[in-house]
DNA sequence: ATTCAGTTCAAACAGCTGTTTGAATTGGGA
DNA sequence: TCCCAATTCAAACAGCTGTTTGAACTGAAT
């Protein structure tokens, strides 16, 4: 494989990066990211066998890229304190309302695919089985009562990262007019602190006995 | 206008209502709905002007029917103490979890476009100032503390919607392979005892001070 | 210089989308 | 009975989608 091929590649990936995150898997057409990359139609078949198949390449990237990046390393999340593991981790869910760096956008491609499940997607989540939620599952496992199910943290987890992704997918929406949020720095700051404090609070009181079905 | 007119208008929506709900918006064709209403193509075209102008006509439709539903009817929920008022209104919000009703349908609507806002929605909600949200927001109110701002009281509430259509929109991705969560009525009580503790746990620790920006 | 796999390219393909057309049908009012 | 507007219908339209084609180009190895 030469060098220019590697080269079309990078700039495929770059721009599907970008209008996934932007507009979600299926609103992007081959030819938005043809145009934005500069490269001719047929090269994603070429290099990709298919949009389908980009596609999936990007979810691996994103998904490995996030699991390794620093606000969900379990690491160094654990050498803080509980409150201040959970503040980090609901902050990194709500810092793409500022659509800013790399792990922004690709926190914005899982937030479409939360919302839409692609056919690609689902065969990657099944194939991934050290899930994506994991992360979350430790956090909140510190608040909850000892004799907290499994299934039941789970779910936690779940309604958390549900709870900051209503903001990241629906940013435009609560921008607009009758609601007319200015998300700034300071509102994710703020939006961040709200959630944690409701949680920090809220999560000591789920009953270790919910959810213990098999 | 005859009447075999309005029974084909009412075929079309209700297939439409029941695709829609299904699928969402923009993965139902004009050709799916008309197949399942068993109508001409041209019917839709013909009674509503285009898909946006059905889509329109049912998001209304569902719209006031979800208002002035028992679940979130604002007297009845005043009758109530606090806590089963959240309780009713978390439980009303999981319930399309079962998919049954046609307010499940409605309420599995309104996930979708949580998710993917249209433009017809957009539209839709900027004409609808009297917010879905309002009835959410006067629950949550009486958990937080008087002091609380609205803007902060909103996302409170935002939240808490969040956190329940988290579930419904990847219904079918949770009882899928790595989680295989049997999403019954039992589980559905069960999820809405969880989110209700949290949120009765959670929210009289929200900081007034916060979201107070204009 | 020649070869040839790797890569780019313009063009076309088949299939789906929402919409329009114009003729056929319907059914109540004159 | 005739009329005529309202409604239904099959067919076609233009535009978008992801993909394929086959020729042209590139650049290192022979």
């Amino acid at each position: 494989m030469t060098r220019p091929a590697e080269h079309t590649r990078n700039l495929i990936i770059k721009a599907a990066v970008s209008l996934f995150a932007e507009k979600g898997f299926e609103r992007t057409s081959v030819r938005d990211i043809v145009t934005k990359a500069r490269v001719n139609q047929a090269a994603i078949n070429y290099h990709f066998k298919g949009k389908d198949g980009l596609y999936s390449e990007v979810l691996k990237m994103a998904f490995e890229r996030l699991t390794e990046s620093a606000g969900v390393d379990a690491e160094e999340l654990k050498s803080l304190s509980r409150e201040q593991a959970l503040q980090r981790f609901v902050h990194h869910q709500l810092r793409p309302l500022l659509f800013k760096d790399e792990m922004s956008r690709y926190i914005h491609m899982f937030a479409w695919e939360s919302a839409h499940p692609s056919k690609v997607f689902r065969k990657f989540i099944a194939t991934n089985t050290t899930s994506y939620l994991s992360a979350a599952v430790d956090i909140v496992r510190r608040f909850l009562p000892p004799n907290t199910h499994e299934r039941a943290a789970l779910c936690v987890a779940i309604g958390l990262m549900g709870q900051c992704s209503v903001f990241v997918r629906n940013r435009d929406l609560f921008a607009q007019d009758p609601f007319r949020m200015a998300i700034d720095e300071r509102f994710v700051d703020e939006l961040t602190d709200l959630i944690t404090r409701v949680a920090i609070g809220g999560l000591p009181h789920v009953n270790g006995a919910n959810l213990n079905t098999a």
